[in-house]
RNA sequence: GCUGGAGUGGUGAAAUUGGCAAACACACUAGCUUCAGGAGCUAGCGCCGCAAGGCUUGAGGGUUCAAAUCCCUCCUCCAGCACCA
């Protein structure tokens, strides 16, 4: 009979569901109490909706956590697999601007298409716990975090040089800028001087840094994180400005170069300049500088840089209080507004990029001696500080598709959070959606939205009209998850202290630094308001590889991305399923070929057809007395116990694709037997499971059993069976294969050495000559050394 | 420039962490089979060589009885950060 996968596979997902073996119960003791098991969180990151519908991408990442949540699952552990969509934010909303349909309208279609195929990729899924983050329910709870973040103090307005999208129309965070893109549209981001809401996230970057030590995350998204903290140690140092009260003030992290400090710069917005422009010899030309410099892009000043721009602060002078000189102040861009002080103290013998400074403005350069670290902060009377490269979150957005920041303004009390029991704050329902260009969020135009009353005085009071940035969203929706019915708390925290942190994470390490960071910053957070008792959302993070096509990343101006459904169609889910996971190591990705799939869909069918076809002994071999038969099935028995461990071990470091490939060998070597007992099919049906997860049910099922093979226990091997009595040993003469031989595995030194001296093509190979020297390796090899 | 990671057959990749390089597949070749199809089965398949044999893990050197694996020098590719003082 063929494997008809379409039937197979359909059956099993309707009976998952309707027997719900799935669904952990969310409100079960912790542990050891009753019957319940040990929980175990295996979260995947939840997809943003585009409406073409799920990527290749996103099944290859979901296939890889399920495999390692099915493991568990046998494991004996209740496993805990959520799934949900991030359809809030702009990257659904910039496509419902590009086919002109309502981002509200257009979500609806693409969460019916993206659960439907959600559901036919085999996954283990919770599907009662599904969540949303465009649901009035779910984002109620993502302002009310931007209240208390308010009330707490981490919550700011500020005046500041912004990131800008002009493609977008909305201002960006620091992490959502690559390379001076926007990370969206991949259009040049410009700086704007705008007033914005902030999250404190740099109160939290120390902790963020130490904490990194107790958590097991794959080490280049740790690196990644700690590069983006960038701390770096040092010291502020003033500069005198002679004959007045000003000083300034330079951040360095090489105070010991003090003396060899030529002249100092200023970043052209630094603040000290209008204090000083009544002394400023050259005000039109530094005027004319500045105003340039705040009109380049990030790209323009970085393409630059290899030609610094500058102007000398004619009139002003600064005095080095090492050498007690007076050096020339100069302002130029390639110092930055954001970082330390905004001012350097310059040493072009040891900072590149002094010297080029000084080099093309013809400047003192000095070769004075390096001052003792330890006290040179003292004798100048600067102070050791500490500095991060990390910045506040930027928060608001200029755009319509996420959540209404709950903000009031009233001109009387200044700004204030909508109370609780207002929340939540509706997106209105407008129809046109646009970003208007004009710096304003398209909610900015609806009057009737606008106007409220303050909730302290009462009095005429407008609300802030920016929706808060997507990556709020998705920056706790873990936490949601477990209670995310509750409409009168975030969560529950019995729930919480059950299911959280969660046990395992998988997803790209393209968020690195954007969501894994803010979801770590959110999770500190709610733990200093004593919401959960632990300070790290993610016990154990893997990100899995990129899967490339046609040698290059997929994506869609490439025109080589793939989508799932038509490989579905044609071999099944449980091929595509092996196929993605059989390309490469998880961790590493891989180079989809359609031409490879030929071979998981062969392995399948094989697998049918064996199951369809094998006569089955009764389980105890021994019992069906000494013939050549038994002689195969302790063979097929050894081999079972070594894949079990194998594949076991595999699953748990994520190398599937080793794991698979010993799947084949043992069905190899079961296709050479006649007959096969039946308690080994049953455990290579459930090793397979995890993989091609219908159809090792079918297969159980029609070896009689009623219950899910998903829910039977991983099987244990017998290290014994592991074993093998005889090795072959290799015979090496100078480190050179020369024989090899069977030997007894309990062999000592001697007898192998006594074994090989004798071997006959060894004899004739030494002819008589004295072995120099003989290493033995027990249970692998014998090299002897002659001389040449 | 800085920080990580990686270079192994025609292709995707394995290699118990210093012990037989190329497992498992794809592609290819030959044969069988077939109501001819992108099906199934069998065998072969790193390179040179008729063979014995020799050579082979980006390049070069080193350590070692033994190196894809450790050390040094260099080259190439990928990812992230980048005028962060």
């Amino acid at each position: 009979m063929e494997y008809n996968f379409k039937a197979i596979e359909k059956k099993w997902i309707a009976n998952w569901l309707k027997n719900k073996i799935y669904e952990p119960d969310l409100d079960a003791p912790r542990h050891g109490r009753g019957k319940s098991k040990k929980p175990f969180y295996n979260l995947m990151m939840f997809p943003y909706p585009s409406a073409e519908g799920l990527h290749v991408g996103n099944m290859y990442a979901f296939t890889g956590a399920d495999i390692y949540g099915r493991k568990k699952r046998m494991e004996g552990f209740d496993v805990f697999e959520p799934i949900g969509l991030d359809g809030f934010g702009i990257h659904s909303e910039n496509y419902a601007l590009k086919i002109n349909k309502h981002p509200k309208k257009l979500a609806k279609e693409t969460e019916k298409r993206f659960y439907g195929q959600l559901n036919l990729i085999g996954n283990g899924f919770a599907w009662n716990e599904k969540l949303e983050t465009y649901n009035p329910e779910y984002y109620k709870w993502t302002q009310w975090i931007f209240v208390q973040m308010f009330k707490k103090g981490l919550a700011a307005r500020k005046k500041a040089a912004v990131n800008w999208c002009p493609q977008c129309q909305t201002v960006l965070a620091d992490e959502q800028v690559a390379g001076g893109e926007c990370e969206r549209c991949s259009s040049k981001v410009i700086k704007k001087e705008l007033e914005q809401w902030f999250f404190k996230i740099t109160d939290y970057a120390q902790r963020l840094l130490d904490d990194l030590e107790k958590i097991d995350w794959s080490g280049r998204v740790k690196i990644a994180q700690k590069n983006w903290i960038g701390r770096s140690e040092g010291a502020i140092i003033k500069f005198q400005i002679p004959n007045s009260k000003f000083q300034i003030e330079v951040f360095t992290t090489r105070p010991d170069t003090l003396f060899g400090a030529t002249y100092c710069v200023l970043a052209p917005e630094h603040s000290l300049i209008k204090n000083l422009e009544s002394r400023i010899l050259n005000l039109e030309e530094i005027k004319k500088y500045i105003k340039n410099a705040k009109e380049k892009t990030d790209e323009e000043r970085i393409v630059g840089g290899k030609d610094k721009t500058g102007v000398e602060l004619k009139g002003i002078k600064a005095i080095n209080p090492a050498t007690k000189e007076e050096i020339p102040v100069w302002i130029a861009d390639y110092v930055l507004a954001g970082y330390g002080t905004g001012a350097i103290m310059a040493v072009p013998a040891h900072d590149e990029r002094d010297m080029e400074f000084a080099k093309k403005f013809n400047l003192a350069v000095s070769d004075a001696p390096l001052a003792d670290r330890k006290e040179i902060i003292k004798k100048v009377g600067g102070k050791k500080i500490v500095n991060y490269h990390l910045r506040d979150w930027l928060i608001s957005r200029q755009r319509y598709w996420g959540p209404p920041i709950p903000m009031i303004f009233c001109e009387k009390c200044g700004w204030q959070p909508v109370p609780e029991k207002d929340l939540p704050v509706l997106l209105p329902n407008v129809k046109d959606f646009r970003p208007t260009g004009s710096g304003k969020s398209p909610l900015a135009t609806i009057e009737k939205f606008i106007k409220t009353k303050c909730p302290k005085c009462k009095g005429e009071a407008r609300r802030e009209t920016d929706v808060s940035d997507t990556f709020l969203d998705s920056a706790w929706y873990f936490f949601r998850y477990v209670d995310h019915k509750n409409q009168k708390e975030i969560f529950s925290s019995k729930r919480a202290e059950r299911w959280l942190p969660v046990d395992m994470y998988i997803g790209g390490a393209e968020h690195a630094v954007l969501h894994l960071l803010y979801a770590r910053f959110l999770t500190k957070v709610f733990y200093d308001w004593g919401l959960i008792d632990f300070n790290e959302p993610f016990k154990k993070f893997r990100a899995h590889g990129l899967l490339i096509k046609d040698g290059a990343k997929m994506s869609k101006s490439r025109g080589n991305v793939v989508n799932p459904d038509q490989y579905i169609q044609k071999f099944g889910a449980d091929v595509l399923r092996m196929y993605l996971m059989f390309l490469g190591p998880f961790e590493q990705g891989g180079d989809f070929r359609d031409e490879s799939i030929a071979g998981i869909d062969r392995f399948l069918n094989r697998i049918w057809k064996f199951g369809g076809k094998i006569k089955i002994t009764p389980n105890n071999p021994a019992s069906a007395g000494l013939t050549g038969q038994t002689n195969q099935n302790a063979k097929l028995e050894k081999l079972l116990n070594k894949s079990i461990k194998k594949i076991g071990e595999d699953i748990e470091q994520l190398r599937y694709n080793t794991a698979i490939s010993q799947l084949m060998i043992l069905l190899n070597e079961m296709e050479k037997s006649e007959a096969v007992p039946k308690n080994i099919f049953e455990s290579f049906l459930k090793i397979l499971a995890p993989f091609a997860s219908h159809l090792a049910e079918e297969l159980w099922e029609k070896l009689g059993h009623k219950t899910s093979v998903h829910l039977e226990k991983w099987p244990e091997y017998d290290s014994e069976k592991t074993r093998e009595k005889t090795f072959e040993l290799v015979i090496q003469i100078n480190g050179k294969v020369r024989a090899k031989m069977e030997a007894p595995a309990e062999a000592g030194e001697v007898e192998l050495q006594e074994l090989a001296l004798n071997h006959p093509l060894i004899k004739e190979k030494l002819a008589g000559q004295p072995p120099k020297k003989i290493i033995v390796v027990l249970g692998r090899l014998v090299n002897i050394v002659i001389q040449t």
